[in-house]
RNA sequence: CGGGGCGUAGCUCAGCUUGGCUAGAGCGCUGCGUUCGGGACGCAGAGGUCGUUGGUUCAAAUCCAAUCGCCCCGACCA
């Protein structure tokens, strides 16, 4: 391909809104642009890099066994009934209605495709002989996102891999879930990512395991927990922490008191005013159990885990109790409320054990008690105590003697063993072979295309622009006539633009009339892994001169026989990734 | 949904506080010439209903109100 054929709007300035990396350079390397928030044109150069994104995950699904179709992106509404989840995902499900003849039609754009897919299989699927199958398809997700942002990272219109599992029984759940978290693995070590599977919370409903796929990277919007010690990783909405024994410290007990802080109800407000630390207050959440209001303590300091308390009340349902709620259980307005003198039962965090002389809410407006003590002035019963905090850095790991590290991350993939919950919902039965009707046994397993190359760039890129792997690169090579109007240099940059592309290699000639450092900035703008300069003074000598991106100098190969000897380069380059990809499946 | 910021040329921005000639710069773009191995230089140009609507005023990019859009922080995220 030729840059003056096609289009690659590159750009010297960063555009005003564009923050992190990956967002800055795709849009001035000329990889997508905004229509508007959430909505990106991929254009030639973007779309060249994503469609080899998804080539690698359709290769890898189908070397898995998965089955690719094509479900469409328009759904009946009252699909969605069926399941509960046009309630349950409220706003980000995206619904309009139009007219046929003369009556109005509900629709849905899909979010993801748990509905369609599981009422197609109750459709077609009778019988165990007919499974296990497990089918998916690369296809244009949409949600309506409260708040697009990142760029590239979070859009309401995005294209997703998603596949589902559909089995007879546990053990083959498991075995298509280890099928798919293999060829997980194996496409993001194919994308060049450096990517940690950690454990992955899977939510009230469905099933029992789930894991997020992650690339460490400052600017993601997942956290993730982990332990270099014992190679315990997990999100941090599931990280568990490992055991705590908390030390009261050896200070005598002051008395009780009770302190005016008006209009204070912050813990930052609090610990302000009182000049206290953070890690000296107790904060009372009140929440409500499938209905009950229960009372949680939490050190100051901490953050409270919602998915750890319901799992540890044996709740189904758990949310934040409402104003009215906390009035009449506390007395008090929101911010106020404390343990001592409440009647509903009382939780706490391990940690809230090792706090003396501590600062809590006096259930009574614009008061506050200092010098609490748990067993003095309340009490919270042993088994009432638990793990129900989110874990920090410097936390045990569970299990065993390493010290928990946090960091951000981006979430590329993620595999979840659903259970029965739709083929329950949507009636999706097989028959066994001594004629009983079972639920189909199901997982589903997400991929976001578009964060495969968000978070690459993210993470691989320099000052001067993406640093490609030769997998997702879209061209693998490109050639630079210095001059374009000295005949010699052009000839010999044609001829090898044609020799290369003969050999199958993806390549881009920059024949624009322009002066080699534009062409030479653009080159790291864009980043294609290997640069071939074409220019009259090494041509004289009968050489070409060749570089890789991550490379800072380049070498000189003879003119005539360059072709050949960047095939060669090039296929050593493929079997150095390709190396990658074994070494992390074998260690998986 | 709560808090904040910004809308002026294709892009990045100045001008607005304190209203007043024909609305500016850099980059990019067009033409000509000189240059030509890491974003060259000169000359001549094209390009803007100052987001939109309404108000105040003799006069609005500038002040006021509403509205639309974009961005950031937080909440939310099957």
């Amino acid at each position: 391909m030729r840059w003056t054929q096609t289009f690659i709007p590159t750009m010297k300035e960063t555009p005003e809104g564009a923050e992190i990396p990956s967002h800055v350079l795709m849009l001035r390397a000329g990889l997508v642009s905004q229509l508007m928030a959430g909505a990106y044109t991929y254009l030639p150069l973007g779309l060249r890099a994503l469609k080899k994104a998804e080539r690698i995950v359709r290769e890898e699904m189908d070397r898995a066994g998965a089955v690719e179709l094509l479900m469409p992106a328009l759904h009946p509404a009252s699909l969605w009934e069926r399941t509960g989840r046009r309630e349950a995902f409220g706003n980000v499900l995206i619904q309009f209605s139009v007219r046929r003849q003369n009556r109005e039609v509900h629709l849905v754009l899909g979010p993801t495709h748990e509905e369609v897919i599981t009422d197609l299989v109750a459709h077609h699927i009778n019988s165990y002989r007919q499974l296990p199958l497990t089918l998916y398809q690369i296809q244009t997700k949409f949600r309506n996102e409260e708040r697009p942002r990142f760029g590239v990272l979070r859009t309401s219109e995005f294209l997703m891999k998603d596949a589902y599992s559909f089995d007879t029984s546990l053990e083959g759940l498991n075995r298509s879930y280890d099928k798919m978290y293999e060829a997980y693995c194996r496409i993001f070590s194919r994308c060049g990512l450096d990517f940690l599977p950690v454990e992955a919370e899977s939510g009230p409903i469905g099933g029992d395991a789930s894991h997020e796929f992650m690339v460490l990277a400052d600017n993601g919007e997942d956290v993730v927990v982990y332990c270099p010690e014992t190679g315990y990783a997990a999100n941090v909405e599931r990280a568990e922490i490992g055991p705590r024994k908390p030390q009261r410290p050896d200070v005598p007990l002051e008395p009780l008191k009770k302190v005016d802080t008006p209009g204070v109800t912050t813990i930052e407000q609090v610990s302000q005013l009182l000049k206290v630390p953070p890690s000296q207050l107790i904060k009372t959440l009140i929440y409500l159990a499938d209905e009950q209001p229960v009372a949680v303590l939490i050190r100051g300091d901490h953050e409270a885990n919602e998915n750890k308390i319901r799992r540890a009340l044996g709740a189904s349902q758990l949310e934040l109790a409402d104003v009215d709620t906390i009035r009449r259980v506390t007395g008090a307005p929101v911010g106020f409320a404390g343990p001592i003198g409440l009647s509903i039962p009382i939780w706490a965090d391990h940690d809230v054990a090792g706090v003396v002389n501590a600062v809590v809410g006096a259930n009574q407006a614009d008061q506050h008690y200092v010098g609490a003590n748990l067993g003095r002035d309340f009490e919270v019963p042993d088994e009432h105590f638990a793990d129900l905090r989110n874990a920090q850095a410097g936390d045990p790991a569970p299990g065993g003697n390493g010290t928990l590290q946090v960091r951000h991350a981006i979430e590329i993939g993620h595999v979840f063993k659903l259970g029965t919950k739709y083929s329950e919902a949507l009636n999706a039965r097989f028959l066994d072979a001594q004629e009983q009707q079972h639920p189909i046994i199901m997982g589903c397993y997400g991929i976001g295309i578009n964060r495969i190359l968000a978070a690459l760039i993210e993470t691989q890129h320099d000052e001067r622009g993406i640093v490609w792997p030769l997998s997702l690169a879209p061209y693998e090579v490109l050639i630079d006539p210095l001059n374009v109007s000295q005949p010699e240099v052009m000839d010999a940059a044609e001829r090898l633009h044609d020799q290369l592309t003969e050999a199958g290699i993806d390549v881009l000639l920059d024949d624009r009339d322009v002066r080699a450092g534009v062409k030479f900035k653009d080159a790291d703008l864009i980043g294609i892994p290997l640069r071939i300069v074409i220019g009259g003074r090494s041509l004289k000598e009968g050489n070409v001169e060749v570089k890789w991106r991550w490379q800072d100098e380049p070498q000189r190969v003879p003119h005539e026989t360059a072709a050949q000897t960047i095939v060669n380069m090039l296929d050593e380059r493929r079997q150095q990734e390709a190396a990658r990809v074994s070494a992390s499946s074998a260690s998986t």
